[in-house]
DNA sequence: AGAGCTTTGTGCTGTGCAGCGCAGCCATAG
DNA sequence: CTATGGCTGCGCTGCACAGCACAAAGCTCT
């Protein structure tokens, strides 16, 4: 564990930003760390776990399985994301199940704090809303992709997604995004990714480099 | 247009409720009733608004088109729903169009006294959080479908959606709901709805009424 | 350094589904 | 009553995609 203190680690979290320096500090007596192993359920789906967790290092990722055992993959969280809130808000079991994908750090706050933090900072609520709306807003984008695209389109998006400018100007994909997962985002196999990702390169719109990392050509718009 | 006061109006919507007198009445001096007729533009794609607009009677759609024309309905409208509030949070443009699906008539309610209401109420603010997280769990759930199941699969749950229980406690769907339409929700080409609802109903899923309605038969639960 | 897992490339086959084209069929309007 | 336009039902064709089966690589843990 790092030997940073509960304050300092709220102090870093974007949601708590706005928080008076005595609502940190009751904050960070109500909050608790914990160590997630790679693969295991931080929220559970149908369950209840009433706390919000708040991704501190590491990388989970949100799914939802189908009776078949099917996944799919619904978002990915990095360091400053939060799950939980949802069902907090509402009062409902959680509607997917969240996996740590690496050895991921978190931060729990209670029910009861969460409740408190809310009328008492205005200006957290708004936060909380303002990402409630960006989560609504891509989720709004993934059906349309799912009901107009073909998988070709469905990926060239879902690459675009990742990629960010790197100093050159250029769109790159650092970490190296395995394709089995990339079909799980997009409703696709894993063999079609494949076979995508191969055309799209020798097409000239991707590139791949042998350290793992994408690049994008401008190009690639044209089709997401 | 009715007889009916816009405090009459205010007292009416759900997401109001909780409003004091006082501010009830401030409310109801911001507000300005406004009738689409059918299909007429709420809210368009890609511009802002600046207003929170609820529907008081009638019917509307929230659509997405892609490129080629193609559509999309992400949701529908019902009297005591809103729209606009995403982008009042966020101030983006709006993500989707609203179109009036039916002569409807509206209350807009404009970014600063909106955005007036949230913080003197927490309960409103509570109340448009829960409406958020609610069209969440949807889309999830759709992006879900979409994903991974087949367009048999897809009809069986929009069917399911839309029907409520009747007095004998059998699910029925009132409205008559056109298959064209139902196409565009689930992300099928209408004539493979047609095709699937019909045979559903040979199979005994379902029951369709000369009056329109669909009697929904317990069975089909085991394909949604 | 192996053992063993997870991730990939590729060919092949079957099929779910879109997209014509057309012919009925209600509605609402004039 | 006759248009005009939006909803349907079908049959047919072709293609996009899933899913299997296998052979190769990479990773990770002990």
């Amino acid at each position: 564990m790092s030997i940073l203190s509960n304050l300092d680690l709220i102090r870093r979290v974007p949601l708590f930003s706005t928080l008076t320096q005595a609502q940190a500090e009751s904050v960070a007596d109500a909050v608790t760390k914990k160590r997630f192993k790679r693969g295991e359920c931080i929220v559970e789906q149908g369950k209840k776990s009433n706390m919000l967790a708040i991704v501190l290092t590491g990388r989970a990722r949100v799914v939802t399985t189908d009776t078949r055992g099917r996944e799919v993959i619904l978002a990915t969280m990095n360091p400053g994301d939060y799950v939980g809130e949802m069902s907090l808000i509402d009062n409902q079991p959680h509607s997917a199940t969240v996996r740590a994908e690496i050895q991921t750090d978190v931060l729990i706050l209670g029910r009861m704090e969460f409740a408190r933090c809310l009328p008492e900072n205005t200006s957290m609520a708004y936060a909380v809303m303002k990402g409630l709306v960006q989560r609504l807003r891509h989720a709004d984008r993934k059906i349309e992709s799912l009901a107009l695209m073909d998988v070709y389109g469905r990926v060239a998006r879902a690459l675009l997604e990742f990629a960010q400018p790197d100093k050159d100007g250029q769109l790159v994909i650092r970490d190296r995004v395995s394709r089995q997962d990339v079909a799980k985002m997009i409703g696709a196999s894993r063999e079609m990714v494949s076979r995508v990702m191969k055309d799209l390169e020798d097409r000239g719109f991707i590139e791949l480099a042998e350290d793992g990392s994408t690049v994008i050509k401008d190009r690639l718009n044209t089709l997401g």
